[in-house]
DNA sequence: TCTCATGTTCGACGACTGTCGACTATCGAC
DNA sequence: GTCGATAGTCGACAGTCGTCGAACATGAGA
């Protein structure tokens, strides 16, 4: 879906992955609490899935962060935008930085319908 | 020094270090560069021994973000303020963190006079 | 075709952040 | 006591960020 003239969902690649961008991402605590909630799913999940305390737009935004930093893949899917984390790359980029985040970032977990 | 009013430069205990707050310090450039240049000197190293790309002001307004996050170690003596990264209590509470950080984040490098 | 569900984009807003210059505080040396 | 070096504080400013509501775009079904 997305609007007709969107750019085609922009991903960086593996080796594009900037710490500093992951960082910034991670340290949102409703991106954190999105990373954590897809983190271990296999399958894509659409963005209605998730049970965020706030609005449609802001939560659009909030994924686009973290699509934008290469810490979630998205791809649509008829009308549903799907999220998977990039766990393989992250993981081979900065070892251990997912886990420690998702270790320590609990405080507000998020529910996936 | 610091003003003789300021409170006495408060530093969170261990367990209280928290991630995203560590996140969003590691993610300005120049306060990676600080603490890039600050670690593994093993004394405290006066604000001035450093020469950062940014005014006086700027650099404690970086310094003290860096000292509430719980990265920084700051200390009076005389009219110095020694700086030294909590390698110990960071690595304790965010294993691989840090090294993850100062890995990837020799961009900008900050000299040590 | 019409409608609904899903999700984006576009201003708008307040809050926070990074930056600066000017001023102040403290200490040590003279 | 005075002066210089070191460093913090205090506004001020522009830019970014998180948030929202309203409008729009797309695809799936009835």
């Amino acid at each position: 879906m997305a609007s007709r003239n969107s750019a085609p969902l922009t991903h960086p690649d593996q080796q594009d992955i900037d710490l500093s961008r992951v960082m910034a991402a991670l340290s949102d605590p409703v991106r954190l609490g999105i990373v954590s909630a897809l983190d271990g799913i296999d399958r894509g999940v659409p963005c209605c899935s998730l049970e965020l305390p706030v609005g449609k737009s802001t939560a659009s935004h909030h994924f686009r962060v973290l699509r934008e930093a290469g810490v979630l893949l998205q791809s649509d899917e008829g009308t549903r935008r799907m999220n998977q984390v990039r766990r393989a790359d992250l993981d081979a980029r900065f070892p251990g930085l997912l886990d420690l985040a998702l270790a320590h970032g609990r405080e507000a977990p998020v529910q996936v319908r």
